[in-house]
RNA sequence: GGCCCCAUCGUCUAGCGGCCUAGGACGUCGGGCUUUCAUCCCGAAAAUCGCGGGUUCGAUUCCCGCUGGGGUCACCA
């Protein structure tokens, strides 16, 4: 019988939720749910000084956003609760007791005043300060001194060996593990003996995470076997790039899902693009969805090269997205958007056949939902038509007289007086789209007009006044 | 610096020893359609497969070294 897969995300509450955390949700999700298993979400909050107030919640409504909802989770409850790791500290400190009982975990000395100090990397590593104080006995004691922590032991001699199921074994000489500071003076575990006894006690069986985490794994394995637990599969993804290569962050790149939505992508093309990060599809297809992702893909044929986040190729592929929705959806998409992110009340006072008609001219002409608001400023009821020139007075004059002779008002009729109006005045039609619009590009001018309804045209048209 | 991971067009990538004079996508450039722009269609430029050694009848594909890039070495995750 095949084992049932159970996965987790475990973002931390420091900040925006992190478009990185998306890409691990990902993989996460359609693993587990590929497999009829369940992912689950656990909130890291250990270090309470990165704690941000807010951040929990700003998390969730981005998966929801993406659809990538849990199973289990601080909200949603579940059997392995609870989920937020700061309300499992006596689970941490009774695991850690175990340690300290079987000899895998010492307490050390470190005064407060050396708290909080980031280590400069001299190629030693400082385990503890000198002292003369009697260590604790206990967790319990340790705590209440105040003045130590825990770290876990590491055999001198011993290499230990990780298994990573995209890169295979990777062998880490003894030298090379430190020995983790487990529980902080204040009481807090670290995220790995936090992570090792989480995941074990929620029957994780296959954790994938980012590539940062390869050298500390092996503290992980060696926890797995001090506790005499099953070691779970371990899976390290790419990590997403800056242009500059670098490990995409805030500072040259975007990382923020709240970013993402306030440009107007789309959460199906984000979702589609971070896939094709690292992972082909089998028939090289570009453009699919979350279930047909789920369908073909697996965690193995993800590469191991970091790839480049790049916004040109997503945007085009979020205007691939928005031209395949049905205009109807569009609409209410970038009615949501406008209330949300908008500016203009562009959708004041414009009837719905009305913006049907404008939303599917603008459908192949936007790649976000932010596009559609400067696009559309003409049909605005308080907008004027613009003239810059006196030179051009008389091409107004002549689209006046004409447009008002028009009896049936529709995109052809009015084509044809443009038409004419060109030849008479020697023009192209791009000078005239731009003295009528004020801009050199747009919405196709005889729809519009046609659109905008004549009165308004040549109303318009009348307070075109040249400067 | 030690250790670990990685290396195909500018970018995302296909390739898993001969089908490769290296394929696709984005972007770029040119053309067509056309009422501006876009969509759409057609075409082009773009990787001596990082470099050097092997292995092999034969390497982009396997091995080694070098170089380069990334990650990590916190009482952060």
């Amino acid at each position: 019988m095949k084992q049932l897969i159970r996965t987790r995300i475990a973002p931390s509450p420091t900040g925006y939720p992190h478009i990185g955390t998306i890409y691990q949700a990902l993989f996460n999700f359609a693993y587990a749910k590929k497999n009829t298993g369940q992912f689950l979400v656990r909130i890291e909050d250990t270090d309470r000084t990165r704690f941000v107030q807010g951040a929990e919640e700003v998390i969730f409504s981005a998966l929801d956003w993406f659809g990538l909802t849990e199973d289990e989770s601080v909200r949603k409850g579940g059997e392995n609760k609870p989920y937020r790791q700061s309300d499992r500290l006596a689970i941490y400190h009774k695991h850690a007791q175990e340690l300290v009982e079987k000899d895998f975990a010492y307490f050390a000395y470190y005064p407060k005043a050396d708290a909080g100090q980031k280590k400069v990397y001299t190629g030693d590593v400082k385990q503890q300060a000198e002292t003369t104080e009697t260590p604790p006995n206990t967790i319990e004691e340790m705590i209440k001194s105040g003045d130590w922590i825990l770290r876990m032991r590491v055999p001198k001699e011993k290499e230990t060996i990780v298994k990573d199921e995209i890169r295979g074994e990777i062998t880490f000489a003894a030298a090379q593990v430190t020995e983790q500071v487990l529980i902080k003076s204040d009481g807090y575990p670290t995220y790995h003996l936090a992570a090792v006894v989480d995941d074990h006690l929620m029957g994780i069986t296959d954790v994938v995470r980012g590539e940062e985490w390869i050298s500390s794994t092996p503290k992980h394995v060696l926890l797995y076997q001090y506790f005499d637990w099953e070691v779970p599969k371990f899976y390290h993804t790419p990590l997403l790039r800056n242009p500059d290569k670098s490990k995409l962050s805030k500072r040259h790149g975007h990382t923020s899902v709240t970013w993402y939505q306030e440009e107007g992508y789309l959460p199906q093309a984000i979702l589609n693009f971070l896939s094709l990060m690292g992972w082909t599809h089998p028939e090289e297809k570009e453009i699919f969805t979350l279930d047909e992702f789920m369908n073909v893909f697996d965690l193995k044929d993800i590469r191991q090269v970091g790839p480049i986040f790049d916004l040109t190729k997503l945007t085009w592929m979020n205007g691939e997205y928005i031209r395949q929705l049905e205009i109807d959806i569009l609409i209410q998409l970038l009615k949501e958007y406008e209330v949300k992110y908008g500016e203009n009340k562009i959708f004041d006072g414009i009837d719905d056949n009305t913006v049907k008609q404008i939303a599917s001219l603008a459908q192949s002409r936007i790649s976000t939902l932010k596009e559609f608001s400067p696009l559309i400023t003409h049909f605005l009821p308080d907008s004027q038509f613009t003239v810059l020139h006196e030179k051009d007075k008389d091409i107004i004059v002549s689209l006046q007289e004409e447009l008002g002779k028009i009896i049936d008002w529709n995109k052809d009729t009015i084509l044809e007086v443009l038409r004419g109006v060109l030849i008479k005045h020697s023009i192209k039609m791009p000078v005239l789209y731009t003295i009528i619009t004020g801009r050199e590009r747009g919405l196709p001018l005889p729809e519009s007009l046609s659109i905008l309804g004549r009165e308004t045209v040549l109303r318009k048209l009348d307070h075109a006044i040249p400067i």
